[in-house]
DNA sequence: ACAATAACGAAACGATACGTTGTGTTGCAC
DNA sequence: GTGCAACACAACGTATCGTTTCGTTATTGT
């Protein structure tokens, strides 16, 4: 018997959840510098030593609580490489904009550029993100929609990078509604895979 | 006269000069959170005053220590928009790589994502980039290599953004050279301006 | 030469926060 | 009931920010 059985009093799971809740918040209004364990344990009301049980340094906290909200999502399969990959950037944007409060500032996004976050976030969601994007511009070329000769990452961290540049370092005043966001990744996806409309 | 004579003692320009290099030092060795003053104020061999007095707080002085070693660039001006935007793409890689470490870590890039810094960053360099990259592109519809039905922020973001996201998020482990990473910026821009090569 | 001004180094300060440790209590499995 | 581990609470050592005070030094104007 190789099995785990748990000894001694569980996590309070609800607990675990509501520490992540308040993690967030606090990101989103004061980011990662001036995010307070201490502030987080007496609003959630519980004791620090129950933080620091679960995640045992801020980095680590911080990566899990933006981890909780961020979403893997379906891999979009509608037989158009076009739409998948719109719909994959628009996934990645939804991710970006779940943090988002009402004037666009996002500090929770901002939260992940640290030494210490970004190589637990890219471990274990960028990297499966970009596998997604792979896979449906394969999808696209077994269907003949998308040359082989295309570089293939390329196309996938452009359409990334250009929802990161506008969501982080160019605070854009321009309102844009979602259909507009739409049509724009419709059309720069058409650029990178040379399709003639 | 409203001139301004200044009175009293100077400031010392060398001593000005050597607390923004030791700053960007550490930030590429510990990052922001990590970065601390007093050890900045030892190393350099000055009272902590001395710093403070030119910036009041830490991300002043952070944004200070990144605006001293990012160029603006000259605009480029070939007569080929291609080349002109491969140029504008290049220039933006180099300040980013200009405080990589020889791991490709770019701890000094990444203090830049932070609520405070960020504005002043933005202000002051970003948007003074995106308007050269508006010339440049304005210069080629006049020549007419480019489309003026385009969306030319839409062109000068998605250079941007794969920069910063290659630079940032994906530390990629494939080594690329220089006339490789010129040629992919060289595609892309051909790809967004619907040049048929 | 001398006065006015402000930067300089050094040191101490209050406040805040990280992460650790110890105490006694509470919940769950055997 | 016994063992185990999570729980709240409190105290602790260390580190850092940003401020203040002090005596000194460099520069300008009279």
């Amino acid at each position: 018997m190789t099995e785990n059985t748990p000894k001694g009093r569980p996590f309070d799971t609800d607990l675990t959840k509501r520490v992540l809740a308040a993690v967030r918040s606090q990101l989103e209004d004061y980011g990662f510098v001036n995010l307070s364990i201490e502030k987080i344990a007496s609003e959630v009301g519980c004791g620090k030593t129950a933080i620091y049980r679960r995640w045992p340094t801020k980095p680590e906290l911080v990566a899990a609580a933006i981890l909780d909200t961020s979403e893997i999502g379906d891999l979009p399969d509608t037989g158009d490489v076009v739409d998948d990959l719109v719909e994959h950037a628009w996934q990645n944007l939804e991710n970006f904009r779940r943090s988002e409060d009402e004037t666009g500032n996002n500090g929770l996004l901002l939260a992940m550029f640290n030494m210490d976050v970004i190589p637990i976030i890219s471990e274990s969601f960028m990297q499966a993100r970009h596998a997604m994007g792979r896979e449906i511009i394969a999808r696209g070329v077994k269907r003949g929609q998308v040359s082989s000769d295309l570089d293939h990452d390329l196309i996938i961290d452009t359409l990334a990078g250009l929802t990161l540049f506008r969501t982080t370092l160019k605070p854009d005043t321009r309102v844009r509604t979602d259909d507009e966001i739409k049509a724009t990744y419709r059309s720069l996806v058409r650029s990178l895979i040379g399709d003639p409309r």
